[in-house]
DNA sequence: TAATTATTGACAATGATTATCATTACCAAT
DNA sequence: ATTGGTAATGATAATCATTGTCAATAATTA
């Protein structure tokens, strides 16, 4: 399990000045131990099971922080467009799974220079780009195969 | 003004069996007519100057039949990740003012032998991209310049 | 340990989107 | 040009996700 995320983000937490709650600890190691972005209900869906009590207000509250604190990115895909990842730290891009939404993060595709040159093209001064890939993990490949 | 988009659109639509109404032709120019992505509400608030009697509930439906027929494209931006821009033909890119919306197609980024390449490393079969550039266009760049 | 105050959960409210349905209007065939 | 079949419309209601309110609770710190 993902302890050192986990730890991390606690920190980053208290040295906010927020507070590291029963219900926090639970939405942060269902989102830190999961390899794919998740809706706030499937995190509730999970929380509950841990914390029974929990509601699902706490759910978007908690993510609400966990973004200010840039600590979770929010990826959009087709017809949804609100799920939650665990972030990463500097510049990264995802990779998806369009069968099982199983994600990770890449790095070393920059190409600032060309889509500097592509903005300057259009006359826009560019100051932020987005990439992501999509396909079928190895699993997801396998399962079709058949 | 884009007579040759609407006018593909319109055969587009009647060649799919699909009417061509009075609505329909409005939301057709409004949606053609526009150099940024437009939400469902800003399509209504325009298309109710032309025609008043129009229903928001046509403006979802019309963009739907136009979705599905691949003539717009759904444009996700952080915290409005539900606005509709014309689509084009082939596979091109967008670049997004983040100050007043304005936008362009490009292309001529073409990488997907290092995207393969970074699928491939983890596994991933990589089925499709999604790259968008934002930044200032020229008149926002002028008017953030005082 | 006590005091302060952020956080919680329950509930209500909002806002966007989708479903329902009787009426209307498009268009192909006469 | 008229008509008939049917897709499309607008009004209304229903649904779903998200946000706001507030008294009660629990985490921090002094």
């Amino acid at each position: 399990m993902p302890r050192d995320f986990i730890d991390n983000w606690k920190s980053e937490l208290s040295k906010s000045g927020y507070r590291l709650t029963q219900p926090r600890r639970v939405i942060l190691e269902i989102i830190a131990g999961s390899s794919r972005p998740l809706t706030p209900m499937n995190i509730f869906d999970q929380a509950r099971k841990l914390l029974p009590g929990i509601g699902l207000v706490t759910i978007y509250r908690t993510i609400e922080k966990l973004e200010e604190l840039k600590l979770v990115d929010r990826v959009h895909q087709i017809g949804q467009c609100q799920t939650i990842f665990k972030g990463t730290h500097g510049h990264q891009h995802l990779l998806v799974c369009t069968r099982c939404g199983k994600s990770a993060y890449f790095d070393g595709l920059e190409a600032e220079d060309r889509y500097n040159e592509i903005g300057k093209k259009h006359g826009y001064k560019i100051t932020n780009h987005w990439l992501q890939l999509s396909g079928l993990c190895s699993d997801c490949q396998m399962k079709e195969a058949k």
